[in-house]
DNA sequence: CTTGTCATGTTATCTTATATCATGTATCGG
DNA sequence: CCGATACATGATATAAGATAACATGACAAG
């Protein structure tokens, strides 16, 4: 899941997607947690479900609905809009999908099953997205928070920036 | 600007929204900074401009862009939406703004003039929104943007919970 | 078997945002 | 003064994102 060779490598804190991994991992990992934690739940995986988190799954950038839309049309399913806006719904409300509220897009979690407030760091130039860990109530916001009487129930934590990647690319 | 008689009233950091205060000093206020910075930065604070920062100093939440240009049309403006994109995005770039990217809507900063990364708390109650400063490269976020090598360019900081009035109502 | 619940399909519509071209206006060098 | 340039505005059209509302199907509980 994270790069082989990794000087820290930690499945539950390392950010996704910057780093060369084997992402046939990612996609089975992924799928896999959510038929587990599905199970436990007892909520219905289903066709549309799965093949949409699949999709998300193929790649680390966020999707617009659209896009997954697209996709699920050519996979056999329904091509209305509420076909895919129901099914990332499902997969965000489930803690399987994550929306990029910049982006108005969408990405599979990095890290499932492990409940967290995510963070994202988002590459202009490549698009692509990697997930890290965010600690909203601990910083200055958490104490404007508290300093305030204000009760956070959720928070957007996005950074929008040049990835390692493009970084050297863009020196060359 | 800040509420009268507040213990810690800090223009620089005290979160403006949630408590009572002069509301007409911070569409004055708001006004004259961007006034002064425009004139030293020789930007042109045109009357479409100054009426989209008029129209979103009135609240202290979040406008639309098209409750936005409604208001603009009511004010003898131009009607399409290029109008009020473009007010807000010159309002925006220069500081006098920011986009809430959660709601997909805009709202003035209370804060103008000095620099800032800026963070929001929003009531999913009433809508309000409060402005304080957050410290991207501070926490977890920043730790793992450095670890990743990521650059941080701009980030988007906002919380959605209850505000106190909200959640005083609330348990009344 | 019928009732309730949940998932899916479908139509229509609404909201948010931008590309593009045309027009106006101020400034500046020649 | 004139033409070039840059910036601001006006107007048309359309793209992109999201949801309301209603109909159908599958399935388990009573």
């Amino acid at each position: 899941m994270t790069s082989p060779g990794h000087p820290k490598a930690d499945p539950a804190t390392d950010p996704v997607g910057f780093a060369a991994h084997d992402h046939g991992r990612c996609v089975a990992a992924g799928i896999a947690a959510a038929e587990e934690r599905c199970a436990d739940k007892g909520l219905q995986f289903t066709p549309v479900r799965r093949k949409a988190l699949e999709i998300l799954l193929q790649e680390h950038r966020a999707l617009g609905a659209y896009e997954v839309l697209d996709r699920l049309r050519d996979a056999g399913f329904g091509s209305q809009p509420p076909v895919a806006y129901r099914a990332l719904d499902f997969l965000v409300a489930n803690g399987f999908a994550h929306k990029i509220e910049r982006l108005n897009a969408f990405i599979a979690c990095a890290h499932p099953g492990t409940s967290h407030s995510p963070a994202f760091m988002i590459c202009r130039l490549c698009d692509s997205v990697a997930e890290a860990h965010a600690t909203p109530t601990r910083g200055a916001l958490g104490q404007a928070a508290r300093d305030a009487g204000f009760r956070i129930e959720r928070t957007v934590v996005e950074a929008e920036g040049v990835c390692p990647s493009c970084a050297e690319k863009a020196d060359a």
